[in-house]
RNA sequence: CGGGAUGUAGCGCAGUUCGGUCAGCGCGCACGGUUCGGGUCCGUGAGGUCGGCGGUUCAAAUCCGCCCAUCCCGACCA
């Protein structure tokens, strides 16, 4: 994964709190104002974006800071987002010919050094176990950082003849890197994540599988999550610690940073030589394997939240939403309590089978606050049921991607099911649209340096460059953007750098990114 | 590792300058009532070795020293 400086609005959060302090201690704002609402207010986007992206976090309880420093707990809530990023990613695993294993958490510290890059790339963050039941070991364990090394250690053993090939595997599996900053799901000390590791008879074999994973993971990023991305090619710079090849999917956040939200890498030979992973071919001679590795992680979990969340909360998108339809009952009198009820019975035999719906009858707390404490939670579409409603044999949908009454209807009890469907299809396509536009309203085409560096303060930035790792050192060094990747779709032809206007074969995009 | 800041109830904070009813407020929580179509209102109550250790003092949340932790900036970062 990549990450660059990240330049967050701390200055702000620091003047906030200071300012917060002076109100407080001033004795009449003190006393009259409604600290009802201040407990469970979000801080605006607008006003501080990563505060507004931790309370968001946090009140919505899908995780919550563990004690030790960089580290979280993923709440239930989260979890089951988190498992149903899971299933949409493992269903196409599998239909793509690929099975699930576990390798160890543990690595011997030797296999790490094996590989040249991947040493350089990883030592400064690996987490090393010295001490094993009261005694020194022999050899220091790694904990996985990621799991080439081991994997490949087994595929050596596994893989004798062209036969054997392809291994496809994939593994749900932890990882850790000591991170210096971290952030709620986008950088931690320890995440949860997926890697998939195959093995190929041929360079175009793996290639193939590199970009087929790609693929997979754009899939799923805009059909299950809402999410458009940018599917690209990373630059020499930014590519994966021993890496023949990068590449990812990039998204654009609500702040409009960028956000790499999927890998897939081609490996070359790099760790079959490393590993000794060999085969026989037809011909009985000895060669190679071609290996690829492609991860997504808990972090996606972090690019939902960012690309539709609002000031209300968060706002999930239906094909993740642990909770896609929360009902909510409403009456005063116990005679309405009884006829509502009954319909709430009726909207849960309609529905139970075909939509998750949770119905929320608790007796403790008002419609209103309930209305509120869903939407923060993000869950798609409400139904609302009170008496007036049970008279004329309907229910109140209340749309989470149009907040207030914009986004209420009334439909008929009968044929509720349908309704229900259609309403959470149309949130589903409209996240997505609007996530779509709003990317593109903030992507740029600047042609000179001047027009580029104020770009990259307002969005992406798609822009020739030729290339030279000077030129991108340079923008890194004056925008604090980096090259996100070089996208596959280009315009053709040739321009002139960016930076230093010379012969450029391919546009990239650049941004500033998490 | 360098620079800055913070640590007082579950959360957010006041009190620290000028040591002495300084153990306080709001939210949350518990109980009772009242409300319920956009975060009802009222009452009662539980809850804290003031980050830790040491020092100064008749007396320390408050002053001094050391330590610890967290956050931010920088460095670092597939």
């Amino acid at each position: 994964m990549i990450r660059s400086s990240a330049t967050s609005s701390v200055d702000n959060l620091l003047l906030l709190r200071k300012l917060k302090c002076c109100q407080n201690s001033s004795p009449e704002s003190l006393q009259k104002e409604k600290p009802r609402i201040m407990a469970k207010r979000i801080t605006p986007r607008s006003q501080d974006y990563s505060r507004w992206y931790t309370d968001v976090i946090q009140q919505a309880q899908l995780a919550d800071y563990a004690p030790v420093r960089g580290c979280m707990v993923i709440r239930p809530y989260g979890y089951a987002l988190w498992e149903n990023v899971k299933e949409g990613l493992d269903r196409r695993f599998k239909a793509t010919g690929h099975e699930n294993a576990y390798f160890p958490l543990f690595i011997p510290m030797s296999f790490i050094q094996k590989e040249a890059k991947h040493v350089e790339g990883f030592s400064p963050e690996l987490a090393v176990v010295t001490h094993g039941g009261g005694k020194k070991l022999e050899e220091p364990l790694v904990v996985r950082p990621t799991s080439e090394t081991v994997i490949g250690h087994m595929y050596s053993q596994w893989i004798q003849s062209y036969r054997d090939l392809p291994v496809l595997i994939n593994q749900w599996a932890n990882v850790v890197r000591w991170e210096l900053r971290t952030r709620l799901f986008l950088r931690t000390m320890e995440f949860l994540w997926q890697e998939g590791h195959t093995a190929h008879a041929t360079y175009e074999e793996a290639q193939e599988e590199t970009l087929r994973m790609l693929d997979v993971y754009a899939d799923f990023a805009i059909n299950d999550a809402a999410i458009p991305v940018i599917k690209g090619r990373k630059s020499e710079s930014e590519k994966f610690a021993g890496a023949e090849t990068s590449y990812s999917i990039e998204a654009m956040m609500g702040d409009r940073r960028a956000l790499q939200s999927g890998t897939s890498h081609n490996l070359g030979q790099n760790f079959a030589r490393a590993f000794d992973i060999k085969y026989l071919d037809r011909n009985n001679e000895l060669q190679y394997c071609w290996t690829t590795s492609w991860g997504v992680s808990t972090r996606m979990v972090g690019a939902i939240v960012m690309v539709h969340g609002d000031d209300q909360g968060l706002v999930l998108p239906p094909r993740l939403a642990p909770v896609q339809v929360v009902a909510v009952p409403i009456w005063k009198s116990d005679e309405e309590k009884r006829a509502v009820l009954e319909a709430v019975e009726k909207v849960k035999a309609a529905l139970d089978d075909s939509v998750r719906l949770k119905v929320d009858d608790r007796e403790e707390y008002s419609p209103g606050w309930k209305f509120n404490e869903w939407e923060l939670r993000g869950v798609p579409l409400r139904i609302e049921i009170g008496p007036r409603d049970v008279v004329q044999e309907q229910v109140v949908l209340a749309r989470r991607d149009r907040p207030g009454r914009a986004g209420k209807s009334s439909v008929p009890l009968a044929g509720l099911a349908g309704a229900v469907t259609d309403a959470l299809t149309l949130i589903q396509n409209n996240l997505l649209l609007r996530a779509t536009e709003f990317r593109d309203a903030h992507t740029y085409e600047p042609t000179d340096y001047e027009s580029f560096k104020e770009a990259v303060t307002q969005g992406f930035a798609r822009a020739w460059w030729c290339g030279a790792i000077s030129c991108e050192d340079r923008i890194k060094e004056e925008t604090k953007s980096t090259t996100r990747c070089i996208p596959f779709e280009q315009p053709g032809g040739t321009g002139r750098c960016v930076v230093c206007g010379g012969e450029a074969k391919e546009v990239a995009i650049f941004a500033r990114a998490y």
